[in-house]
DNA sequence: TGAATTTTGTACCAATGCGTACAATAAACG
DNA sequence: CGTTTATTGTACGCATTGGTACAAAATTCA
């Protein structure tokens, strides 16, 4: 098992870590992005964490602990990124754009390639064979597409928007632009046209 | 290299081919749409296929050239399905959930699992790594994109839709609808609650 | 200092991966 | 008939895969 990382200095017992395990985890994160869960190899994994085989499997257990272990940890950042734009006191079209701007940073980097959403791009892939991402999976988009929703209900208490708008159909049209943009992301649409699309899409939101 | 399936009858020379390449490349399809392209193996496809490894390669090449005639061949099917659906008298309402009607048949077959959209499910993962398969999965979206704008902004000039609705806008909320469908099917959404989804977005669409 | 504890690093294993060589087979051709 | 052509089926080769055994190393504790 991994110590907790709560008491950082309490000295521990055995030869130190070569590795902080939150690091290795994005790297492993990182790794599983570019090439998904079946295309990365263990070798690969051990590249990108700096970790040797033996020490992955004492932190993380195997190769699929460890994918689950990253889409969970995915999954709360995301939670934080949408946090971040919609539990504000920001405008409706604003607290959308800064949205989908967090959510372009995490899908088309400033430096390196455009990469899309980690859990799009790799767990819809396995989601079929393997329940328990399927279930991460769903769990994570429901919890996006709830976020979204109260952001919009409150939008209309509010009076943002038009009182004869269906906020659940405007969450599901926010929803969907989120998952339509990592799709295109990772086919390579440059970011500006994607901003373009969140923008349109926002304005309408909006209308 | 395949040899021309236009003449059927023509004598051809050799061995006859004990398989159906049609029937093969659909059987392939169905294959690395469950496990994806690296989680497919040579095994599981020749299993599928029923051809054995040597034949495989005569006909199609290698796996990745196999999946490249996937991908090829999933999105002549998904034209079509889009002609049927967008390319007669119908209203935009009735096309639109054609087209949604037609989708989820792929999506979430009668018999058998859901299993989502092929080209979402398994190119996005590649699509990093391999730029040919990035190139075919943009090819294919824009493809649906360019048809439903088409539908859309005839709908505006036949007077289907109000004068002040952006076509384009509508056109991108029409594909990701598509796309988030298409995700939401793999992560394990019941069939009813996708078909309320679609007609709820094509109802703000027609609005 | 020496025992206990924990992690590291190398080296290995059996299984599976993709791709191919080659003989056997089944047809048309002459 | 035998020859030619094309496909099949078996069997193989070599690299890579996920996972682990085990000794060396690095630390704390008594």
């Amino acid at each position: 098992m991994v110590q907790k990382s709560a008491s950082p200095q309490a000295k521990r017992r055995g030869r130190p870590r070569a590795y902080d395990p939150d690091a290795a985890l994005a790297q492993a994160i990182e790794a599983f992005w570019k090439t998904g869960y079946s295309g990365t190899s263990l070798d690969d994994l051990s590249a990108a964490t700096g970790m040797n085989r033996p020490s992955l499997y004492a932190a993380f257990g195997d190769k699929r602990e460890l994918y689950l272990k990253a889409l969970g940890h995915y999954w709360t950042l995301g939670g934080s990124m949408m946090t971040d734009a919609l539990d504000n006191d920001l405008p409706l079209r604003d607290a959308l754009m800064r949205f989908y701007q967090n959510a372009l940073a995490l899908y088309v980097p400033r430096t390196g390639r455009a990469r899309g959403c980690f859990a799009i791009s790799t767990a819809t892939t396995e989601a079929l064979e393997e329940p328990k991402i399927r279930a991460l999976l769903a769990r994570g988009l429901r919890g996006l597409d709830e976020g979204l929703a109260r952001r919009i209900r409150a939008a209309r208490e509010a009076g943002e928007i038009k009182a004869d708008a269906d906020p659940a159909t405007l969450a599901a049209i926010a929803s969907a632009t989120l998952h339509t943009i990592a799709i295109r992301a990772r086919a390579g649409t440059p970011r500006a046209e994607l901003e373009a699309l969140a923008r349109s899409v926002v304005g309408l939101i909006c209308a």
